[in-house]
DNA sequence: CATATATGTGTAATTCATACACTTAGTGTG
DNA sequence: CACACTAAGTGTATGAATTACACATATATG
């Protein structure tokens, strides 16, 4: 007969963010603690655990709100996380203690990864974040628990599915260009690609339907403008 | 402030076999509960509540070797299931006032899809399952819980993964011939190969070696065997 | 020894992928 | 107002990959 369980769940959110100037993750730093002169507030990823009664997507959306005022962000389910140790680290202790009331307890999460144009999203703290920021991938240091994990693991799935679902487009602004889409399939897939054979490829796609409309306040040629469509 | 949580975490495991003759899906049926006539004893999956020192994979391995007696089944996680109703269905109360302690709590589960070969994989019932069944894929009826749901899930997670990683051979025995592993594609991506095409392939695939073996016992032109090399 | 059965093999036609360079539309400057 | 600057936008020829397709072969059986 197994013993009684006694965990806790959560999620994790990885949002990715895109601009032109690479690809961005979203972190959040926890507040300082007062009368605790032993922590050091960590980076991390925002996440929190779910309530009683919501479904775990609705919970990586409600999380995401609580902590970035972010909403309407496209997000995955990618991978679940339960190593039973994942939040024992000496380095996390001093944060469990002040925002858990079981801060032993272990704690399996459940990571979504999300993706926004940095434009059109805005993050803003509240909770128990103090902090928001878009974070250069590749010049992330230390995370609390095993957030630096969670990252790795959700930029892979982000590769992965790139190159079988239509997700770019939730990177983009609503209306881009195909240098931009170009660009951020450079940089998530690591490999450069040529202009006019690209073109060729999106002129092929269905779903991306050229706008009648053009840049504007660039200093060069005008580049015409497209949009997703996501239904055929 | 979050209400404080209480929830159960399980993982289920969708085994797939595959024997020439399609695939097949890896079933328990319910024990009777004594002194209780109402209930209609269901067949699911094998899953039950993970345990508070092992992690997520661990789980999957050890509740399929409690319930069915297979070891070393290639296991792979796919999705998390976390509906807040997804065990409250009428069909399930029964049952699940006979299992747990608390049968009312809300349980979320991870799910693991497997892959074995059938001529090397024999099920035997154990634990809380009175029988063990090899399904066709296609002709399974109602499920308790959410299973029918995590079934197609886990069978679309097969197909997808099919097409970018190697895992066809973890369907098939160590020794398999050219068709068998042919046949296999046809019936997971539900579509025709040319054999001269499809071998041609194949021969470009390093990890798959041919070996100085042929089939016997067979009534026509015995094939020659292959085996998989996941390294190079 | 003849028959039945699934194995095993090559080539031509077509489609797809790659490599590559100049003209164009707009903005800013002298 | 012409010239310079910048990124956008476009076609073709070559090689690579994919497709379509039919007959001879090895073994077991009667």
């Amino acid at each position: 007969m197994p013993v009684s369980q006694s965990l806790h769940l959560s999620v994790d959110c990885v949002v990715f963010g895109y601009d032109n100037n690479g690809i961005k993750v979203l972190l959040i730093n926890q507040k300082g603690i007062p009368s605790d002169n032993t922590h050091q507030p960590l980076t991390q990823l925002p996440g929190d655990l779910i309530l009683m009664n919501e479904g775990l997507q609705q919970a990586a959306e409600r999380v995401l709100f609580d902590l970035t005022q972010l909403r309407g962000v496209y997000l995955k389910q990618f991978h679940a996380f339960g190593d039973p140790n994942r939040v024992k680290d000496l380095k996390d202790r001093a944060w469990l203690q002040s925002v858990r009331h079981l801060p032993d307890q272990r704690v399996v999460t459940i990571g979504y990864y999300g993706l926004v144009s940095l434009q059109d999203f805005h993050p803003r703290p509240a909770s128990f974040a103090r902090s928001v920021q878009w974070a250069d991938l590749g010049e992330i240091g230390q995370l609390a628990y095993d957030h630096n994990n969670i990252l790795d693991q959700a930029f892979e799935a982000l590769r992965e599915q790139m190159e079988s679902h239509h997700i770019s487009f939730e990177l983009l602004p609503k209306k881009f260009t195909l240098t931009q889409l170009q660009s951020l399939y450079e940089v998530v897939l690591d490999k450069k690609f040529d202009k006019r054979n690209f073109r060729k490829n999106v002129k092929k796609m269905t779903h991306v339907i050229p706008l009648d409309e053009k840049q504007t306040g660039v200093t060069h040629k005008p580049a015409q403008l497209f949009s997703y469509n996501p239904h055929k």
